[in-house]
RNA sequence: GCUCCCAUCGUCUAGCGGCCUAGGACGCCUCCCUUUCAAGGAGGUAGCACGGGUUCGAAUCCCGUUGGGAGUGCCA
């Protein structure tokens, strides 16, 4: 049996809380929870110039959001910068570092025509002696060897020391960089395995080399398990933007997606259940997931599929569940929650809960998102209904429009205003017409409800009551005939 | 340029030497159901990048080619 299994998602807040994110959240999320480990939270905020609040708190409350909690954190890495300088010294005084004068300009002007390319190692025996304006450098070993990445999805992956140059570990401020500020924190916090994007992979080998180096200047520390995720992609194949693609995981939620389908499609971007079932619950999740099961190859975010996943679960919410999901979209004012800057399409004075909650069952089939469900029973609560243009000039002004309200006007005078006679008076007077239902309901649908699409129509004018669909049915007319 | 990664339907994937005339899901198309739209039902469309090996046998193993991607910052 193995230590127990500790893993990190250490983010920077230097933009949103993207989809690439989330995968690489949830894969150690669900590592975790299987393993019985601990899954740490550590934002990564060294970067002063770029690292903002709001960022922070978007990764937090999107992370509450998919319920990806953190057992430990959030941790800071800033404020474990006395730590690292500490051991920064401490390998400068062993030797493994050195410092270097030069800058960016000098180092092109002197590599530009070399066959390897980046740092020459210049300052490496100079000797030059360390001032405010100095980095400290990493001495890859001359050794002819090799560094292997043992990774759980990749195998193992060699990086040759010849090809690595003397990369920059400490900045000239005397705070670490990246690749050694995250080393130290993940060995000070004992992380037992790291679960991290692709692009990290070539960092790797650095790293490994400076945990070897940490180990002779600190305590020994054992090597944590790797494991490279593939990358999110965009259609044009190319490593999810955060400027150019459709990834703030924040975005999703406002337009009324649920967590748990996000979470399911998301599994899904590398990874694969046995057998054929797609559609896998937290639990499942969690009991099925293996890492070693990751796929190596990148994966395209597909808005569509995950579309229909939210569909499916939208579906398979109780009616109580469902009115309590979307909510945020219908009476926002109740919710503890709803998108920034949304309003409903209708003055909240005029909505009626029960009535909507009448016509909740027949919405919640017909919605792939949460965000479509105002456009479905915004007639309801409309003092007029929001004709479509297209639906007017389409079906109010086609040649029977007249003659079809005329006789819905006449068909519904004294029937009981319930949907099961509605439907029979209004198939009545069809054949009278000599038309099929499928075209004389269109104009009686305009007519009500503004559209040409919409719930079922004979529940939706019961609910209205004979005075507002007579009402309604005349405003048709007027159309039609105008 | 250099280092590294990757390669099954349009997309996400199953497949880990014979069960594959390659399975599922999304999308798309057709039909059925039907008061619109959905949902649902029944079908269909479409793929192992290429070339060499290895083997009795390769989508699966090896090599190469091609193509894509990532990294190459005193960002993380």
């Amino acid at each position: 049996m193995s230590d127990a299994v500790r893993v990190r998602f250490a983010p920077s807040p230097t933009g949103y809380f993207h989809v690439g994110s989330a995968r690489t959240s949830l894969f150690n999320w669900l590592y975790a929870r299987q393993t019985g480990g601990t899954f740490v939270l550590r934002i990564e905020d060294t970067d002063a110039e770029r690292g903002r609040q709001e960022w922070l708190d978007s990764i937090i409350s999107a992370m509450a959001w998919l319920g990806l909690t953190a057992d430990e954190g959030p941790y800071r890495q800033s404020e474990a910068e006395g730590r690292h300088r500490d051991l920064a010294e401490k390998l400068y005084a062993a030797g493994f570092l050195y410092a270097c004068d030069c800058s960016r300009d000098d180092i092109d002007a002197r590599t530009k025509g070399n066959a390897t390319p980046g740092y020459d190692g210049h300052c490496r025996e100079r000797g030059v002696a360390r001032t405010e304006s100095t980095a400290l450098r990493f001495k890859v070993p001359h050794d002819g060897g090799t560094t292997i990445v043992d990774d759980q999805v990749r195998g193992q992956v060699a990086f040759p020391h010849a090809a690595m140059e003397d990369f920059v570990a400490v900045k000239s401020s005397g705070a670490p960089l990246f690749a050694l500020a995250n080393a130290i924190d993940d060995r000070d916090m004992a992380i037992t395995d790291i679960i991290r994007g692709e692009d990290l992979l070539p960092t790797t080998p650095k790293q490994l080399l400076l945990w070897e180096a940490l180990d002779t200047v600190d305590v020994v520390v054992p090597l944590p398990r790797f494991a490279h995720l593939p990358m999110l992609v965009n259609e044009q194949r190319k490593k999810l933007s955060k400027r150019k693609d459709p990834v703030a995981v924040e975005s999703y939620r406002d337009q009324g997606f649920l967590p748990d389908a996000f979470v399911n499609y998301l599994a899904l971007l590398g990874w694969a259940p046995k057998g054929d079932q797609e559609m896998l619950s937290r639990a499942e999740l969690v009991e099925q997931f293996r890492l070693a099961d990751v796929q190596s190859s990148p994966a395209f975010f597909d808005v569509a599929k995950l579309t229909h996943f939210n569909g499916e679960y939208i579906r398979a919410l109780s009616l109580e569940d469902f009115l309590a999901a979307v909510l945020p979209w219908i009476e926002p004012d109740k919710a503890d929650w709803s998108p920034e800057g949304y309003v409903t399409p209708w003055d909240l004075q005029h909505f009626d809960a029960g009535r909507f909650a009448e016509m909740a069952p027949l919405v919640q089939e017909r919605i792939a998102v949460m965000s479509e469900a105002p456009s479905m029973v915004d007639f309801l609560f409309l003092p007029d209904p929001p004709f479509e243009e297209t639906a007017v000039d389409k079906v109010l002004k086609s040649e029977k429009a007249v003659s079809i309200l005329e006789a819905a006007l006449a068909a519904y005078r004294e029937i009981p205003f319930e949907a099961a006679a509605l439907h029979e008076a209004t198939l009545a007077f069809s054949e009278e017409l000599g038309l099929k239902l499928r075209i004389t309901q269109a104009p009686v649908r305009v007519s009500v409800t503004g559209r040409q699409v919409g719930p079922p129509l004979f529940e939706a004018m019961a609910l209205l009551g004979r005075d507002e669909v007579v009402r309604r049915l005349h405003l048709g007319l007027e159309l039609a005939r105008s």
